[in-house]
RNA sequence: ACGGACGUGGCGGAAUUGGUAGACGCGCUGGACUUAGGAUCCAGUACUGCAAGGUGUGGGGGUUCGAGUCCCCCCGUCCGUACCA
């Protein structure tokens, strides 16, 4: 009986299906192994041998787990919302729920045939309502969450909420370091709390949420009409589709990952993960120290209005920041007080103008800045003040504060009491002939709903007549010459001087408008301008410049760095290139050269920090700066707070709904919010996502909101829901979580280092925060499968274009490598005349426009000696289009040569090697050897589907132990004949013998060579060791029971279907998934003699076998009376002789 | 530029962690059995040399009785981040 894996493998696959053979229960009996793969995205592409690789491996120590006695938890589910199934919904209008079905469908299939020993009954799909039913609650978790600080752990929002009704909110409290959102939301007692108004006490609490709605600089990316997160987006383009993305900032949904930035950061010690993961993670966090300092703004300088600039966002206007965060929150109480008691003559005055009276919109009592203005038109950005009787009292203030309204881009015009009183339609005439006079810059703003607020929220603001920037480096405080900030720093317009202004804006408008792309590919180019300002030094007070430049990023520290050309490359590029003056701050720095960044340098700028190292100056400089109040030591995040909003149809919707513009939580009776169907899959006409399409989409009323969760949601907790996923009251019960615990073993690739496995452990650690997880890292122990690539074939091949009549066509010439290289090198004119002949063969008008180029043959069509098969290859629709009479030119034998390279296996390089080709022709137990057998798991190496002919030989030759060759022969007389394979007929055959010494050692040599390949997961070498095996125990033609049956369990967890043939062969009636782990015995490795390598000088030059048992003194006797040995050392005495038993001998002569 | 990983036959890769470099497999060479061989089996296969021998783990230096392995410098490849102050 020959092995034919067809048929054994389908009949085992049924039979783990029908006996549920990977069942698993929370037996809570037995120790607990869990082992996860990486969420897979069923595409539409399907499996490729690559991907695989990852699954066999945690396949095998699932199994090898479970051989061993412990309750193995292998579960496998679907990431099954996401980006490529909407795109193709929106081209081809089919929902994406219908393409996904279909697609998991075939990745299941593909799964099925590879022998995985999932327990399919815990499947998970992240589209499932009733899955993402707790993707939703958990959001809801995090926006009913706040970050306490001072107990470094997330709290519930009732717990602040009574707080503030307590305590209000002063001092530190007022102060959230979170790194990205370091806001000062304005201190306020417990009584104004009680006295703001809801809204405003949502927006206080918005600022606290780990889920919250603020408006965000965001990646935008136009193609896919969405948001994406810092790690979908790669060198300006988005990730998935290569689309170019845009700074914009818009109303967004926000996660506070930036509150777990230092425990993030901190966990990472304790795991068991790759260097190169860790390190991924580490540098996205970006952990700096340095410093905190502020800048004063020379006052004497006297920046004037500039209408259109300040208050604006490019791109959108809609979310205009007009108001100052600073203080927003105590000034809107203000106002409406304000607007409640108003004065006799502004009273009247609103009466003539209200409403639509102007031909737009006027509000009263709003809040601009830091103050509180009469009226406004926020279209217009003018400003109408009604001067009361203390006006003259304060006139100066007014003045300053006409100056500040004007660098907000708002024109003042200012009428007395008497005036507005004695006719206020003059008044109001007036109002309208400036209102006329003014552009419009913000069409949209009319639109906006009555509410009294310009912003959504308030924003992010620095406050003050300060600059503040973050350093590294506060040692060098004494070497900055000036200040940078980043184009889109909000400062830049209010710091303009007039003289400036045209220049300034110009920049700002063209470093704005460049994609991230552009700017990136521009790095090295200087550019900036001048503002016209100047700061204090906090330490010599003197004049610094402040200017603009691009080479300071918005989006990390302030927006804002101190220039130190001195000890700063790039200051000191930008001081090169604008001729600032250039300051050495260390001993024996040449500042002509270049700056000095080394940090074990001595500080040589005169004053308190001079003759000291760097990290004793550092320190001495902050304690310099708070002393005057002018900085302070500072900890600064690279991690930005991650965008969880997408402008699109398929992903969870956010269970929140909105009452007055104020978002509030779907009670947790109404979840899951299921997603509506809409009638197309595109933004509404006014650029609303896809879910304004449907209908009713609104709560008691109120609308609901209409973004969706990014693809990460579903993936940051899904590990926990395989615990127990059927659960209807839970997203998983205490029990099962308590018995589960973390991942052991969590496979996938390292593309997920700054995406997936981030929100993953930020998930796991606010679980753990709010009680329902009792560990706070969701995976122990990570290994990252390498990429396996293609190997592609080229072609050389000639095009070019004809005409038949009227239609033009392009035939196409191949030329083989050799024959095209000696073309090439050799000029040879003959076959160059035949390329001619060749191409213009069959057309009636000649062939014009050639060209030359190395272009893709399917690797399907490419034999083992890169040989092309011509027909095939011409008859491939996919590939040659349509290109008309195809011709090649072969070598001089007739066969057609390509050019290997390895690269990206990928459709489009058509190198694609399909699994279940490889497990129709050799097996899946063949194609799992393979893939373990190609070399080390976490490396990258290409496929080469020759070679699997050695494990598909291995296995064969695994099974002939198990059969004699003939049954009419016995197995002793029939071993090195050749039996033709058609003629040869195999019988079981198995002896019950007692095994030979050499047998056991084989057996027990393989047993731990095995167990601890496994363990270190080397299963390349685990693969070796049995080819090894088999071959000796072939040699000793030994078909002993007693050798093969602990072989055949070790070998089950690599080849599960051979195995489980062969167990049963063997009369077992139970699978082999269940047997015991043979152990190995360390008395049959045990030798009595050992063949030492004899060396002279350490170079290996003869072997002599000695009894183990000998001592060194016994071996250098031994060895030193040789003949051998004499004949070397030529009667000389060597000076020394190294004997380390069981290993080596070396003398030295 | 910085951070990480790595560099061994024609190819994929081994090497007990400082102790016989090239296990195992592919490929190749020769042979056996064959109508046939892209089946099976046997032998060989780092380079060089007829041989004895010599040379060899990207290059150079060092530590050591002994280095693919440890240290220093340089070169190259891959991956990640990318003006991060």
């Amino acid at each position: 009986m020959a092995y034919e894996h067809k048929g054994i493998e389908k009949k085992w696959r049924e039979r783990w299906k029908d006996r549920g053979t990977y069942r698993v229960e929370n037996d809570t009996s037995k120790p607990k192994y869990y082992v996860l793969d990486m969420f897979p995205y069923p595409s539409g592409a399907g499996l490729h041998v690559g991907h695989p690789l990852g699954y066999i491996a945690s396949d095998i120590v699932a199994r090898y787990k479970r051989h061993s006695g412990y309750n193995v938890l292998h579960p496998m589910g679907y990431d099954s919302f996401g980006l490529p199934a909407e795109q193709y919904a929106i081209q081809t209008g089919q929902h994406p729920a219908k393409t996904t079905e279909v697609n998991i469908a075939r990745y299941r299939e593909q799964l099925d045939n590879i022998g995985f020993s999932f327990d399919w009954s815990r499947e998970v799909r992240t589209s499932n309502p009733d899955y993402y039913k707790w993707t939703q609650w958990i959001f809801l978790q995090l926006f009913e969450s706040w970050y306490d600080a001072r107990q470094d752990k997330a709290r519930p929002i009732a717990e602040l909420i009574a707080r503030f009704e307590e305590r209000g909110c002063m001092g530190q409290d007022a102060t959230i370091l979170t790194g990205d959102v370091e806001e000062f939301v304005g201190e306020f007692s417990a009584a104004e709390w009680k006295a703001f108004e809801e809204r405003t006490k949502q927006m206080v609490l918005q600022h606290f949420r780990l889920a919250y709605l603020s408006d965000a600089w965001v990646n935008w990316c136009p193609a896919l009409g969405t948001v994406l997160a810092n790690d979908e987006v790669k060198d300006g383009v988005s990730e998935r589709g290569g689309h170019p993305v845009e700074r914009k900032r818009m109303p967004q949904w926000s996660m506070r990952i930036t509150a777990y930035a230092q425990r993030l950061l901190d966990g990472l010690d304790a795991l068991d993960w790759s260097t190169s993961m860790k390190e991924a993670q580490r540098n996205w966090i970006g952990r700096s120290e340095g410093a905190s300092v502020r800048f004063e703004i020379k006052s004497d300088l006297t920046p004037s209005p500039s209408p259109g600039e300040r208050g604006t966002i490019p791109g959108d206007n809609r979310f205009r920041e007009s108001a100052n965060s600073f203080i927003w929150s105590k000034l809107i109480v203000r106002a409406k007080d304000m607007r409640h008691n108003p004065t006799e003559a502004e009273d009247r005055l609103w009466q003539v103008i209200r409403g639509n009276a102007t031909g737009g919109r006027i509000r009263r009592q709003h809040i601009i800045d830091t103050f509180i203005v009469d009226f406004v038109s926020l279209p217009k950005q003018l400003v109408i003040e009604v001067d009361g009787d203390i006006h003259d009292l304060q006139k100066d203030e007014d003045a300053l504060r006409t100056l500040r309204l004007g660098e907000e881009g708002f024109k003042v015009i200012r009428f007395r009491n008497e005036e507005v009183l004695s006719d206020p339609q003059e008044v109001k005439r007036k109002i309208i002939e400036e209102l006329d006079a003014r552009p419009d810059f913000n069409k949209d703003d009319v639109e906006l709903s009555d509410k009294e607020h310009s912003s959504p929220l308030p924003g992010r603001g620095a406050g003050g007549e300060v600059i503040e920037v973050f350093t590294t480096r506060p040692d060098t405080l004494f070497g900055v010459t000036f200040i940078t900030l980043a184009p889109e720093h909000v400062l830049v317009g209010k710091y303009t001087t007039d003289d400036r202004r045209a220049e300034v804006e110009a920049y700002v408008k063209t470093a704005s408008n460049r994609s991230e792309r552009e700017r990136q590919a521009e790095v090295d180019k200087v550019s900036g301008v001048f503002t016209g300002s100047y700061a204090k030094h906090p330490f010599t007070g003197a004049d610094i410049p402040v200017w603009v430049g691009d080479y300071v990023l918005a989006g990390y520290g302030t927006g804002a760095v101190m220039a130190v050309p001195g000890g700063d490359q790039r200051d000191w590029r930008f001081a090169k290139h604008f001729d600032l003056p250039i300051i050495a701050v260390t001993e024996g720095a040449d500042i002509e050269q270049g700056a000095d960044e080394s940090k074990d340098a001595t500080i040589c700028s005169e004053g308190f920090l001079k003759g000291l190292k760097v990290p004793d100056a550092v320190r001495r400089a902050i304690q310099e700066l708070e002393k005057l109040n002018a900085g302070e030591g500072r900890i600064n995040f690279r991690l930005r707070d991650a965008a969880f909003g997408r402008q699109r149809y398929w992903g969870e919707p956010i269970p929140i709904y909105y009452k007055d513009d104020i978002p509030y939580p779907l009670p947790e009776s109404e979840l899951p919010l299921v997603l509506p169907e809409v009638d197309k899959f595109l933004p509404t006409e006014d650029g609303e996502p896809p879910l304004a399409r449907a209908k009713d989409w609104s709560y008691n009323g109120h609308p609901l909101e209409t973004t969706t969760m990014p693809g990460w949601a579903g993936s940051s907790w899904y590990f926990l829901r395989y615990m127990d996923p059927k659960n209807e009251g839970r997203f998983a019960s205490p029990e099962a979580i308590n018995y589960w615990q973390q991942i052991d073993l969590y496979m996938g690739g390292a593309e997920h280092a700054t995406g997936h496995l981030l929100y993953f452990r930020f998930w796991t650690k606010f679980l753990h925060d709010r009680g329902y997880l009792p560990f706070d890292e969701p995976a122990k122990k990570l290994v990252n499968q390498g990429m396996i690539q293609g190997v592609s074939a080229k072609v050389w091949s000639v095009y070019g274009a004809s005409y038949e009549g009227d239609v033009e066509v392009f035939p196409s010439l191949y030329i083989s490598t050799r024959a095209y290289y000696s073309m090439a090198n050799a000029a040879d004119y003959g076959l160059v005349q035949k390329i001619f002949a060749e191409l213009n063969h069959g057309f009636t008008s000649e062939v014009t426009d050639i060209s030359v180029a190395r272009s893709y043959a399917d690797v399907r069509f490419v034999g083992l000696k890169d040989d092309l098969d011509m027909e095939s290859f011409k008859l491939d629709k996919e590939r040659i289009g349509s290109e008309k009479n195809v011709r090649f030119i072969t070598e001089e034998d007739g066969t057609f040569l390509c050019i290997r390279e390895v690269e990206k296996m990928s459709k489009s390089k058509y190198n694609v090697v399909n699994p279940d080709d490889i497990i129709s022709k050799y097996g899946a137990d063949t194609l799992r050897l393979y893939e373990m057998f190609l070399g080390p798991l976490e490396q990258s190496k290409p496929w080469d589907t020759n070679g699997i002919e050695g494990t598909s030989r291995f296995l064969k030759k695994f099974w002939n132990l198990f059969h004699s060759s003939d049954a009419s022969a016995p197995p002793e007389s029939s071993g090195n004949t050749a039996v033709p394979s058609t003629l040869r007929v195999d019988t079981p055959h198995v002896t019950n013998d007692a095994p030979t010494k050499p047998e056991l050692k084989i057996l027990h040599a393989t047993l731990k060579k095995v167990t601890e390949d496994i363990e270190k997961m080397s299963f390349n070498t685990s693969v070796s060791q049995f080819m090894i095996a088999v071959n000796e125990l072939a040699a000793l033609k030994c078909h002993k029971r007693d050798v093969l049956e602990p072989l055949t369990v070790a070998l089950a967890p690599f080849a599960p279907h051979i195995a489980e043939e062969l167990w049963s062969k063997l009369g077992h009636t139970d699978s082999v998934t269940v047997a015991k782990w043979p152990q190995w015995d360390a008395q049959y490795l045990v030798e009595d003699n050992f063949s030492y390598p004899i060396s002279f000088n350490g170079k290996t030059r003869m072997q002599l076998e000695f009894p183990i048992a000998l001592s060194k003194e016994e071996v250098e006797a031994l060895v030193l009376a040789n003949p051998e040995v004499q004949q070397r050392l030529e009667g000389k005495a060597p000076k020394k002789v190294i004997v380390v038993p069981k290993r080596i001998v070396n003398i030295v002569v």
